[in-house]
DNA sequence: ATAGGTGCAAATTCTTTGCTATTAA
DNA sequence: TTAATAGCAAAGAATTTGCACCTAT
């Protein structure tokens, strides 16, 4: 098993350990945005002994090589999300969930507007904070 | 003298201690986006006394008054802004510079996609990552 | 063979909190 | 007068790191 996300990190000449590539399969299977200590546990389920110390240094490698993307919502705790093509969210002020939406017009803007401001865009981050509406 | 950040404070139920006028002092001079050590460090050229517990306790109240908003840039501490009708920012990944910016485009576009998602925005943050064109 | 990775526990860093004294309202 | 707030120091929570051992390359 070869995931994309695997070949990047060994593209980027890191080594592929078992316990490497068991956060890794966590984090790409992840369809949530899951806190450090939720990765560690679900990573416990495949090998008992992965320490938490070893997803703290992953993910920060991940997040160096920008294969992850770094968040913190309405909890203080650092979350992460693999999906780097669906940056936006709207959080749900009342229950916390978090809902990931993409659209292609807001790409657009964004990218027009970071370009009149002068940049050239790496990346981007927009969070909603709403409350259903009951109607 | 009688800012409206205080007046705000005060309407709120808020007890105007000395210390917690420095604090909004500093934060509503504040132009850029302090951290909670630095609106500490501010404050104490003041008053020297004033303790950082004080800070923290003062800074966690104008949160969930909504009198100013947290944020987690680049590095991993919280920083304060008070100028709430401006919540875009580009972040120079190079330098890490925050630019605040405010785009009426972006605001429409916004407000009409959290109500297509069905639900009514109470706030949101944009952060835009980017470079410095050189051109 | 060896540069890089791991687990553990200790150390750091940021933030909160219990307590007693103080003070704005 | 009294409920809220301050300062201090201790406690908590999240994250990082030093070290001795291990392993992918």
């Amino acid at each position: 098993m070869e995931t994309d996300l695997i070949r990047r990190c060994i593209d980027a000449g890191l080594k592929m350990t078992d316990q490497r590539r068991i956060v890794l399969k966590v984090i790409d299977d992840a369809d949530d945005h899951p806190s450090v200590d939720t990765v560690h546990q679900r990573a416990r389920t495949v090998d008992g002994t992965i320490s938490i110390a070893t997803v703290y240094r992953t993910l920060n490698v991940l997040d160096e090589l920008n294969l992850v993307r770094r968040h913190e919502f309405n909890d203080k705790l650092s979350r992460f999300e693999t999906n780097l093509d669906q940056h936006h969210h709207v959080i749900d002020v009342d229950g916390g969930d978090v809902h990931e939406f993409q659209d292609s017009r807001l790409e657009t803007l964004i990218e027009s507007i970071a370009s009149e401001l002068g940049y050239e865009l790496v990346d981007h981050k927009l969070e909603l904070y709403g409350r259903r509406k009951s109607s």
